[in-house]
DNA sequence: TAAAAATACTCCATAGGTATTTTAT
DNA sequence: ATAAAATACCTATGGAGTATTTTTA
């Protein structure tokens, strides 16, 4: 036994010969001579324990083993040279796999929009979207679970140092009431915004503090701004479920602009007075993630942000 | 550059140390020493054009193309490393291709316990079944379009010198007549023997003679034999359409006994009396092909035949 | 007898070894 | 100070070349 494993360059002796039947071409197309490559195919032959070739001094020809096989080896050799393409590929980023976190409010936002623009450019990327609260996001960025997080901007200070944050848009919030205000008086279209102490004629619904603490934060310092106390009454995780209980007249909630695109009978969105919260979102990954498939995932968001 | 190609040795290393993250480690694992495997990965890297590792003299690790990339090499290895075992089983017709001719009259006996007892022992040698008339197949096993024809047995003259033909079984030829011949008494069940001058009280149904000579001249002999008059009044090339026509009343018909397990309202299957042609059913295969798989198939169906 | 594969040998490129240096912790 | 990768240089295996023989259409 020669090696320990049949080697590429035998395979391509042995597709050759099996392409021309004739060593002594087969050995030109190789840019060798007849002797070594005859010994080659020997070699290989010795090392199957299989009869490749039924050869005469006249003729050549494949055997049964040999005619089934050649598909074999020919697939072996197509990948192994589809290799170093694929390594140029991976390393530009028009390759691989992106594991993308979101915030549930980027759903109705610019997340979809982003994926379509980033699918159409990167077309052999495998996305993998996971929705997350920012703070889990951030974790599981940390934690090397995700790439890249499209969360809410967090503090300038909170930031975690192996982080980098880019910043994307910023949106106002506007009030969700339900439909009934509208008919009630209480809540006009469009340019009748509804002042903070108004807002609270009817039970607070929001995120838990623990699981989002900027937005929280944002809510609760609009009405400490205005000077109207102010408390939670219920508390929900999804942005579905928060539409949902505003609708059933439970209640009423503030979330940002791009919610508006969810309409859902029973519930409206109306535009608040006073210095409103503004919600900032934008993409954290790690400092030390090398990968192009994230630098291009933040470059093409970004050509699309100057779009609009 | 080195070579044209990536190496699998190549690949071997690149892999041992992406196991490892660590090249004393990985060239133990190898079976050599650290400094040509060093000279190695970065000859693979400077061929790709691509930073495999992030090493410091303290520390290795994976670049995120080396990591996406590793599956792709992973891959190619295993193939290339399957590629003996293949072409062994190959050559002991454990996997491969058999291309099977056979008569519609085998589809109704032997044909499907042999293609049953066949995917047991060989469950990785794909099978194309072809159904074709004994000299369709003929031509198609000299030119190599079939490995296999499960034919109606040639005259032994009439065998081409570059086919095998190994018989498998015989059977007599019944009679098919309407089953409204059993009420007018005319035909009875089990043992009540159909003379050949009643039985073509009726039009005679039959394949053309050009598409099957040998089966045709079995019939016509038998009439030929009882010196009875004979003449064929209706051709139909599949056995289901003479079934069919038997049944609507349009005529009889001689088929083999196997037969008689396609039931059909309408006609019945009735013994025959005086010499009774039988019908005999083998396979030919080219005398050149070598091919396991053709060898396999034939003893497995033989063992099938002697454990009847 | 001529075309083509096999055999015999020769050579050199390169995979791998040994010795040493560099560098980060 | 030490562990580990890089560098420098050496060795030898085996892949490929040239010359020749063998075989059979």
């Amino acid at each position: 036994m020669t090696g320990l494993h049949v080697q590429l360059r035998q395979l391509h002796h042995f597709l050759a010969v099996a392409d021309e039947l004739h060593f002594g071409r087969a050995a030109a197309r190789l840019n060798m001579t007849q002797p070594p490559l005859s010994q080659s195919i020997q070699a290989l032959e010795t090392e199957l324990g299989v009869q490749l070739f039924l050869r005469t001094k006249r003729n050549v020809e494949l055997s049964p083993v040999g005619k089934a096989w050649a598909p074999h080896a020919r697939r072996v050799i197509e990948e192994a040279a589809a290799l170093p393409a694929t390594a140029r590929r991976l390393a530009r980023g028009e390759m691989g796999l992106l594991r993308l976190g979101f915030v549930s409010t980027a759903d109705y936002g610019m997340l979809p929009p982003a994926i379509t623009r980033f699918r159409t450019t990167h077309p052999d990327v495998e996305i993998t979207l996971r929705e997350a609260t920012s703070d889990v996001q951030t974790e599981a960025v940390l934690n090397d679970e995700l790439d890249l997080g499209l969360v809410i901007a967090p503090p300038r200070a909170a930031l975690h140092k192996a982080l980098v944050y880019h910043r994307l848009w910023r949106e106002p919030l506007v009030a969700v009431v339900p439909e009934t205000w509208v008919r009630d008086g209480r809540a006009g279209f469009g340019a009748n915004p509804l002042a903070p102490s108004s807002l609270l004629a009817a039970p607070f619904i929001l995120f838990p503090r623990r699981s989002a603490p900027v937005f929280h934060d944002l809510v609760s310092g609009y009405f400490a701004d205005h000077g109207v106390p102010f408390s939670v009454h219920q508390e929900a995780i999804q942005m579905q479920t928060i539409i949902g209980l505003v609708a059933s007249g439970l209640g009423v909630s503030m979330v940002p602009r791009s919610l508006t695109t969810l309409k859902r009978d029973g519930a409206i969105y109306v535009p608040l007075s006073g210095r409103v919260p503004e919600v900032e979102t934008g993409l954290i990954w790690r400092r030390d993630n090398k990968a192009a498939t994230v630098r291009n995932f933040v470059s093409s968001v970004s050509d699309l942000q100057a779009l609009d």
